[in-house]
DNA sequence: TTGGGG
């Protein structure tokens, strides 16, 4: 075994189409490991060197076993590639790693002395002669401005759009199998989704779903923000356990081609194929930016929906005068709250209701009886308006046409197309209950107390 | 072979 190996810049991969080559860099991006439609798994890599950061050289990596392929833990990781082919894609050059011939190993990029990887492929072997390679590149990564790469297609959570592909740059709060085989991945950037309308042909109101794919137990909220929507992502079956291949859960990503969909009124992230992974610093100015908005936000205007600070769509509905000073809190509030009773004054949606039929309101012994279902951009609850506070809401016992209208109101249904509805922010007081053990499953109960309809 | 930003 030879103890050189010659390592070619990054700069001069371009001139050596079809050539076996060996290349020390840094790792700025991967694609999550998947399947291929060939006969192996695959992560594309992006990487950078001393000699050249843009373009960033794309490294396909294709292996039989999906745990032999290379899984990136932190920024600035080097990978020491040999081998590898270049070919050429378009008119860019790639390197393309051939089980065949190839071989890879990672190492951490923050730790200057040690020289042993922390993942590599079976046949690979450091030769001596790389030791100084990798150490003058961790020295110049941590002096270098990684780019998160600026591009129109990075949006905040407020500006989704159904249908359209975005990059986020959030933070990953939890990577979950939410049943076998289904992984959904938790994303937050400190602003709120906006608020949906409902195909009232298609969404059938009193069977609406809470959330996206299954409730999360307290304790695996409990860690969660209370301000800001917290984007389920639903990941394409071909990454398998999603869990193995991410990493990155409690840190900033840039995380690049996230499908947008809505699903019974809710936003859902889908990780598609192509989705990719920038790994960021606490320190980057798109999550300083994005941290500063939220600072700024929670002082200029308490913990209340982005969309309601224009009231164009806003009813007032009156809380009474004990809790008119009381700060909002938002329905995440509510949902990791640890005591066992609790008051709050909330800005929601009301997007269903049960009974469907105002005339089904009342018990056989005469009293409201009714369950809400409740909406901000943070979480969906049922609540329940009932006796004593039912009758200061909609103001006594009104006619069941007054009802009715009053309902159609609050639900956002149209007087001139019965098609959509889309219902209008309120102010209410709810008030939390646990009935037993404290952060069990189901044993929350709300209610809306203390407030007036005023129509 | 697969894979390759919109």
């Amino acid at each position: 075994m030879s103890d050189r190996r010659r390592i070619m810049p990054l700069r001069d991969v371009k001139d050596h189409p079809k050539r076996k080559v060996n290349l020390i860099a840094v790792v700025v991006e991967f694609s999550i490991p998947r399947m291929s439609v060939g006969t192996d798994y695959c992560t594309i890599l992006k990487v950078i060197d001393q000699s050249q950061q843009n373009p960033e050289l794309s490294v396909n990596v294709f292996m039989d076993d999906v745990h032999q392929l290379p899984h990136i833990r932190s920024r600035r990781d080097i990978i020491v590639l040999s081998c590898v082919r270049i070919e050429r894609h378009n008119q860019d050059p790639c390197a393309v790693f051939n089980k065949s011939f190839s071989s890879y190993a990672l190492f951490d990029g923050k730790c200057s002395s040690a020289f042993r990887p922390y993942q590599a492929s079976p046949a690979f072997c450091l030769i001596a002669s790389d030791k100084p390679f990798i150490t003058s590149l961790k020295n110049w990564s941590l002096t270098f401005q990684l780019d998160p790469g600026i591009s129109p297609y990075v949006v905040s959570l407020n500006h989704i759009k159904e249908k359209d592909y975005h990059d986020l740059v959030c933070k990953v709060l939890g990577v979950c199998e939410v049943s076998s085989n289904e992984w959904v991945l938790f994303l937050w950037d400190g602003t709120d989704v906006p608020p949906l309308s409902f195909n009232t042909k298609l969404e059938e109101h009193y069977s609406i779903q809470l959330q996206i794919s299954v409730p999360l137990p307290t304790n695996a909220i409990s860690n969660f923000p209370c301000v800001g929507t917290v984007l389920r992502v639903i990941a394409d079956p071909a990454y398998g356990n999603l869990g193995y291949h991410f990493h990155s859960i409690g840190e900033w990503v840039r995380i690049r081609n996230v499908l947008f969909e809505v699903d019974s009124g809710l936003w859902k992230g889908v990780l598609s194929g192509t989705s990719k992974v920038r790994l960021l610093s606490e320190n980057d100015n798109s999550v300083i930016e994005r941290k500063r908005n939220l600072t700024e936000r929670l002082l200029r205007s308490g913990r209340v929906p982005m969309s309601s600070y224009h009231v164009s769509n806003f009813l007032t509905v009156l809380t009474v005068t004990d809790y008119e000073s009381t700060k909002f809190s938002t329905l995440m509030d509510l949902l990791t709250f640890s005591k066992d009773k609790g008051i709050f004054k909330c800005i929601v949606r009301v997007v269903a209701i049960y009974p469907l039929q105002v005339k089904d309101f009342w018990s056989p012994a005469g009293l409201y009886r009714i369950r809400v279902t409740l909406e901000d951009p943070t979480a969906r609850i049922h609540a329940l308006l009932c006796g004593e506070d039912a009758e200061l809401f909609f103001g006594g016992y009104p006619s069941i046409s007054v009802l009715a209208a009053k309902m159609n109101k609050l639900l956002g249904v149209s007087e001139n197309d019965d098609s959509t509805r889309n219902p209008p922010w309120i102010q209410c007081c709810v008030e939390l209950h646990l009935a037993n053990e404290a952060g069990a499953l189901g044993a929350r109960h709300y209610h809306i107390r203390f407030t007036i309809l005023v129509l």
